[in-house]
DNA sequence: ACCTGAACACCGTTCAAGT
DNA sequence: ACCTGAACACCGTTCAAGT
């Protein structure tokens, strides 16, 4: 088959131009949301960097939303479903969630569309596949298991959410506890009292916190109420 | 000083347009929103609301951002703080929040203001300050007093979120459920044999049912580890 | 079958000019 | 001090026209 006198066949002088594709625009999308934010899943931007006018995108895409939707599936192949051996289900799934808010928080507006959009691509629900079969190695079942698993991706992509959307407004938490220092303690005490604890902000450990509270708060009702 | 002779000095002839004001600007905002959804929150379609240009608006706000912020926490007067007499606090914490999501969802896209924005606005802090209240009143102090604020508001604004912007989007149970019963059950036997158990949606149960379990976890970890 | 240009109906924001 | 018009730099989407 490899006839030594066409080794020069070279690669066939490439059209100037390599045809679009969903796999390349989803692709291109994605670097886009991680070098420019949200304000990059755009359109026009896309195309501009694909080297062709908006209306090409829609060959391949009814519209944005959809883009939107397998660009999001794209940013969750990312996410590490933990599975070292002879490690307990909590610790593997406090692992993988933390890895599904890592990669949330490198693309900045994918926790947006996490919210948006039902997740149905491929890598979502093998992140939640993965979620479920730990609840279950847990003893979680039936509706604890489906409410618990919406619960707790909710909790993950509204923290990057949250988190993301104020570092591009630029919020800084300077800002927050110097609003929070200006008010007047007798009409909100409590606030007042709890200056300090409200600034806080080591993100690891208050994500932490907050999943083991859900994650017990689960596991407590269902011991109680047999769902 | 109430001379007679000048009785008829009428209300002085007002001017055809009343003047702007960052009251009525913020009040208009809020009816856009109500009616068009997220999208009636734009500058322009304020400005064309109060008959005017959308440059008219820049002498009252600095931009779309501080607009928002204002339009949520004036969203946020509705709220109802819960405060019957002989009441649980557990009670009175669920009414309250359940006030603050019926809110949000009244209003498509605040939802995703209370998200994005500190929520330093009177209304805002009046909810915040409610809520630490009975936190308090359950025993629950310091940084689990704040987490715990965090993540039930974050609970509440996220649920909103969601439901809000799936209903923006069109998103129907319908085709959640299609998507759902077309999926591989080898690949994924998890999703598959909880089918019914994840499309369910009584919104109502469901809410509080993740409330109660937030609720419980920072009880249990508070008691544990006496944080 | 795919790509393109031009157009339509929108955005937020600025700024010189008017009252 | 306030308001206006016009402009700038953007959006998503459509559609007739080209190859």
């Amino acid at each position: 088959m490899n006839n030594p006198t066409r080794t020069i066949i070279s690669r066939r002088s490439r059209p100037a131009k390599e045809p679009l594709s969903k796999d390349i625009i989803v692709k291109t999308a994605l670097e886009l949301l991680k070098s420019e934010g949200s304000s990059g899943l755009s359109m026009r931007k896309i195309a501009k960097a694909l080297d062709t006018g908006p209306s090409s995108l829609y060959v391949y895409v009814t519209n944005h939303q959809e883009l939107s939707a397998f660009v999001l599936d794209a940013g969750m192949e990312s996410v590490v479903l933990s599975n070292e051996e002879g490690v307990s289900w909590e610790i593997r799934l406090y692992e993988t969630l933390h890895s599904y808010l890592t990669v949330l928080m490198e693309f900045p507006g994918v926790a947006g569309l996490a919210l948006n959009t039902i997740p149905i691509g491929p890598h979502s629900l093998a992140l939640t596949e993965y979620i479920l079969e730990r609840l279950h190695e847990a003893g979680i079942h039936s509706t604890s298991a489906a409410w618990g698993l919406d619960l707790l991706m909710l909790y993950a992509s509204s923290v990057a959410f949250e988190q993301a959307s104020r570092a591009e407004n630029g919020t800084t938490l300077q800002a927050i506890s110097a609003s929070y220092r200006s008010l007047n303690d007798k009409q909100y005490p409590m606030i007042a009292s709890l200056q300090s604890e409200l600034i806080t902000s080591d993100g690891e450990e208050r994500f932490r916190w907050g999943l083991e509270a859900i994650l017990q708060g689960i596991l407590q009702r269902q011991s109680k109420f047999g769902i």
